[in-house]
DNA sequence: CCTCAATATTACGGAATTGTTAAATATAAA
DNA sequence: TTTATATTTAACAATTCCGTAATATTGAGG
């Protein structure tokens, strides 16, 4: 692992650059030497260069992702075991199977609280590498959901259903029987920062309630939607 | 609303009243109780009795800009803790920089969206309520009363009930061998801004009576409900 | 065992929430 | 680009639920 013992070094990734400036800020301000890039290949150029110990990566850039760059950081031998944090707009951001494959140490969800992003990563830089689960596959009923390839499949024959779909499916049958109510499923699976209408979760939920058996989303309401399954 | 929790409070600061004015509809319209001052000085004396959860804060301000506001917020022991988010016309760095010192929880550039704003307010929010997530469950007698799936469970056999009706049993059942008059029910359960007949308290108990073994819901005549069960 | 105020019960109308469809945008693929 | 597909919005239909009021019943104090 690279050094970490005099001023730890940070090197920050993202396309915005008031993201930028609110974590250089307040990392700088802890005492952190700062590095930034705008995406992912001059996150790498950078990298080389400045060989940092942490790296804040946004997952979603322009010309390369940050899962991407963190597999290619990943080949580089000085960045082998360096720390990464993925930066994402929501809990449960579809590259999240990804982002752990390529060795994520734990990913922060937007919209950023500075203070606690700070004591994060005092405690990362500080501590060795924590376990998060996370279950690319859920089983549930006569269902498998299967988030590596985006397939489901019911009783059998699979379906094939879009993104949205998918994902919306996928984190209400992670967490069954737990309702949602609209504005946590937006959250959720659409991002923080995604504004959209309420009710465009609505319209979700009927493709869904097309493609698999109707006993497992429920509607409870004036409360919201969830997947329902007896134990 | 969509929560049947306490409903967050929003203190506005701008001296633009066509700003207060937008937001305050934009806010009042989820369901958040709203107060707004016009410059910093009275943004904090109405802080103290109003007691927001979160408080939008104009950077620009006669008399005493946002910067200073919050400062002096910081240090009163209510408002050590609570959200702020700082409203401006494009940002001057100087501006981010003493914002994020005083602990800025995000930064709203105007023009302001509505929606996206409260979306983002939303959001911020609801990462706090999240966390009393503990005793969504209570088992007592032979029911299991479950918020997080807004079940209730008779000797083993699931019972459904619509929303009002759920909350009603969860709220005396959470308060068992205690007498609530119509009123205190009324506040409790459907809320202080509801204006509701208190009759209508009867009407909902009548429903559960249908559900749930009748020794568990008494009536005191002249004093109220209760939820009774033997220790 | 009356009285009558408090509560129980019932049913209906309207308000609020959700379902559904289709058209308008946005995004991806060819 | 054009074309196809996915996503979002908006409008309207369907449904459920809640609140009210009208009437019946209960029970505590006399």
């Amino acid at each position: 692992m690279a050094n970490a013992l005099p001023t730890p070094k940070i090197l920050l990734v993202d396309d915005d650059p008031d993201i930028i400036e609110l974590l250089a800020y307040n990392l700088n301000k802890e005492g952190y030497e700062i590095a930034s890039a705008i995406d992912g290949i001059q996150a790498i150029e950078v990298a080389k260069d400045f060989k940092p110990d942490l790296i804040l990566l946004d997952v979603m850039m322009p010309r390369q992702d940050g899962i991407e760059t963190a597999r290619q950081l990943r080949q580089i031998s000085d960045f082998k075991d360096i720390y990464i944090l993925f930066l994402t707009a929501r809990a449960e951001e579809y590259t999240e199977v990804a982002a752990f494959d390529v060795g994520a140490d734990d990913y922060i969800v937007k919209p950023i609280k500075p203070r606690a992003l700070v004591s994060r990563i005092k405690a990362i830089l500080r501590r060795d590498t924590q376990q998060v689960e996370n279950d690319a596959v859920v089983e549930i009923g006569q269902l498998v959901i299967n988030r590596t390839n985006y397939s489901v499949i019911n009783h059998g024959n699979p379906l094939v259903m879009p993104k949205k779909e998918f994902e919306l499916l996928y984190f209400l049958a992670k967490h069954p029987n737990k309702v949602f109510n609209r504005d946590e499923l937006l959250e959720k699976v659409w991002g923080v920062d995604v504004y959209v209408v309420e009710r465009t979760v609505d319209v979700h939920i009927r493709k869904l309630r097309e493609k698999i058996p109707e006993q497992y989303i429920k509607t409870l309401k004036g409360v919201g939607y969830m997947f329902s399954i007896e134990e």
